[in-house]
DNA sequence: TAAGTTACTAACTGGTCAGTCATTAAAACG
DNA sequence: CGTTTTAATGACTGACCAGTTAGTAACTTA
């Protein structure tokens, strides 16, 4: 009667489980919202039942937490270690934000700003983290970088502060589309494309006119 | 028995029921999601019981859908009008975007746009309505005033369709923060200065060099 | 003011889902 | 190989909530 094929050997991989939960967790929060996803459907995803789920997490707004924690902290060491990197501050602001979208924007970690905008209400605490941890630090990142471009009469004199948002909307808007309408509607225009269009505007707009004499 | 102050006598006001269901429905969507709201609470906010919110609504999902257009339309045409009250594609631009802030991002209706990209997914048939009748529309109109402004040699050439996500995101993106980090973290730098900035970077970035001779 | 109409209510129901627990079977060990 | 340990299961439960309905009270009309 047993059908091995149907329902494969159960496997004992302790180690492995909380990654593949937090991973099938977090892409289905992203696409359901946190209210609206089944823990079974998040187990089912992982290959384990529900109970295996409870082994590993206390509850759901653990499991939240975890998916959180964990998919951003790693992100965040690259980014800072290209203060070092680079030397010339226009390079440096490109290799940030050109950096955020391809380690990022244009990932699954991608829908953690989805996610964390969506629920932040509902998990007050977690906000607080998430904007101390991540968009304070992330932020400073690039006030730093602001900082060194002006500093240097490479960047016009901006408010650093208000600048830094303005800069890294359009890539967070972006990828926040990808995991809402993007699947639902037509295809947007071509991601190249519009980081193209987007340094374009706002190097042009953030770039100190030119020294008198300067060829270029 | 019966405490008048504490259940004040029931009303018959047929006309304004919908209205003030819907401001209730938007209000808690927004700050809960749309699967973590609960009728009664929509119900209980509006001063009804849940069940006088079915004489009006057919189903929770409908009074989404109720949600989302009756919010948006009504703002589409002051922007469409605008086409025409100015000229000069410089002014019409601001009007267009400070418009935007004023009329929507800054009001209860700028919850709309968060609501919206949380729940695309869960509705992909109202996300493609949204897309068609707000997001394209809104996007013609921009369209428009960039494409005008390149015209007559006022603005650079730039791609028109990725230069308006470009431009609208820190906009939305501000609106969006309001309605989730802002109330938990503390409070944003100042919307003005902000605005300020977003305006000095993107129309520092959109503007074409001056003609040789043009003293400003 | 009595009868009729309808906006509104509150208690109820059935389904869903987070969280539990007794049982099973895979590994580890002697 | 027999015993012990523990990762994993799936059936169960209690709370919660969308949707229903029988009944109530506010207006209308005669």
């Amino acid at each position: 009667m047993s059908d091995p094929a149907r329902s494969p050997a159960r496997q004992r991989r302790k180690e492995a489980r909380p990654q593949e939960l937090t991973a099938a967790a977090l892409s289905l929060f992203v696409e359901k919202g946190f209210a609206a996803t089944r823990l079974d459907d998040i187990a089912e995803r992982a290959g384990v039942s529900k109970g295996t789920l409870y082994l590993y997490f206390d509850s759901k707004d653990a499991l939240f937490k975890a998916v959180i924690q964990e998919g951003i902290v790693p992100a965040l060491h690259a980014g800072e270690a290209l203060l070092d990197e680079y030397d010339d501050p226009l390079a440096l602001l490109r290799a940030i934000l050109l950096g955020w979208w391809e380690r990022i924007g244009s990932t699954e970690l991608g829908g953690i700003p989805k996610l964390m905008m969506s629920e932040a209400r509902n998990f007050p605490d977690i906000a607080v983290y998430y904007q101390q941890e991540v968009i304070q630090r992330g932020t400073a990142l690039l006030r730093k970088a602001v900082a060194r471009g002006i500093e240097r009469g490479v960047f016009r004199e901006v408010d650093p502060e208000a600048i830094c948002s303005v800069l890294i909307a359009p890539l967070v808007y972006r990828a926040m589309w990808l995991h809402s309408f993007g699947p639902c509607c037509g295809q947007e225009t071509d991601v190249a494309q519009y980081l193209h269009t987007y340094f374009d505007l706002v190097l042009n707009g953030l770039l100190a006119p030119a020294p008198s004499g300067d060829a270029r």
